[in-house]
DNA sequence: CGCGGGTTTGATGATGCTCAAGCCCGGTGG
DNA sequence: CCACCGGGCTTGAGCATCATCAAACCCGCG
């Protein structure tokens, strides 16, 4: 059970080792730097990629030039711009590494194409579609009834090898707040412990 | 082309007479009184509602008993716990009819039947899915980026022909303010025009 | 060395909350 | 028919949270 991939599927499906083989196959792999832009709005983002190396996120920018993130990949996790990913429509977030990074990318296409050639495969993707509603409804009671130091918390529970090896402001745009209040907040927390 | 259900079914996917037939069969039809409570935290609820008259909301409630309301179904919508729904597991939210209803009634297990009798209503239920993931997000950054009137326009145009005839406190609580914030921003919204 | 992005710090201000009181209005019982 | 009750809405004063703007700082990198 050396890789990664293999790992996370096998969180929710059982596979053969000639269906391990078959999905492998679908996938492409590739590496990019620190800063590339993998998706722009306007783009349609029909893959998902699973990140093996680095770190990922997806944001987007509000009609204020300000940015917010609506989600971080490290190693172990998948990330998609999920609106075009699933409707097949121009994107409108963006989609950037921020830590060099090492990815499995699967199309659309290919995911249709392994649903037919290993059905339970099905069931996977359905789980992690699911999986993201769930995340994104709990994300929004947080932000409707969390201060942005509980919000703080669930993140560092969230991401605990990623808070220390990102810049702070993405954070703050993550928990929702500016990068100057961050600052203060984490300073107010370290005091009072 | 005389029934909500039905209509709503044909905006996404066509169906023969006797595909609309197998579709009817595989719900219940039901009636609800203001009030009643249709599921609650600690449930499994495996089904979903098909809104024919009335209003439903679903709800949550966070550790300082601050209702949130996560979505309203008017007549023509779908509404249900979609974490319990989808993962089968025990809801975290109410389902609560605010104005009496009727409405269509289908459980997972149907959903399942009817996907082998009209395969293509899959299609419908992914793109419900779909929607519901692209509605949650949208809302999230509307939190993150918008002021609440800002949100309550949105609601607002969301909603429309449920603004006038609910507790304005539903309405808070899905903007996310309190409903005194709610009342002193809406008398301002009346003032300056 | 100097530049530039990220972070810190401080002063000020907006947004929205809390608590408390009063009001409106439909329903219920005497 | 009226009195009263209670839930929802309104209003106000004071307050907490978080934003904005500006300046200084830090530090890796060309």
């Amino acid at each position: 059970m050396e890789n990664l991939l293999l790992i996370n599927i096998a969180k929710h499906v059982d596979l053969s080792e000639e269906e391990k083989q078959i999905v492998l196959n679908q996938f492409e792999t590739a590496s990019f730097k620190n800063k590339e832009i993998l998706l722009k709005p306007g783009q349609i983002g029909d893959w998902a990629y699973f990140v093996q190396q680095g770190i990922i996120r997806n944001y987007t920018i509000d009609e204020n030039a300000t940015e917010h993130v609506l989600s971080f990949a490290s190693p172990g996790w998948w990330i998609a711009d999920m609106y075009s990913f699933l409707a097949g429509k121009p994107s409108n977030s963006y989609i950037e590494v921020i830590d060099d990074a090492e990815v499995y990318i699967i199309t659309k296409d290919k995911q249709e194409e392994l649903y037919k050639l290993v059905p339970k495969t099905e069931r996977f993707f359905r789980i992690l579609i699911e999986n993201s509603l769930i995340a994104n409804q709990q994300r929004l009671v947080d932000k409707l009834s969390l201060s942005a130091e509980e919000r703080y918390e669930n993140f560092a529970k969230k991401y605990p090898e990623v808070k220390n090896c990102l810049p702070q402001k993405h954070i703050a745009s993550y928990i929702g707040v500016t990068p100057e209040f961050f600052s203060k907040m984490k300073s107010k927390l370290l005091r009072n412990k």
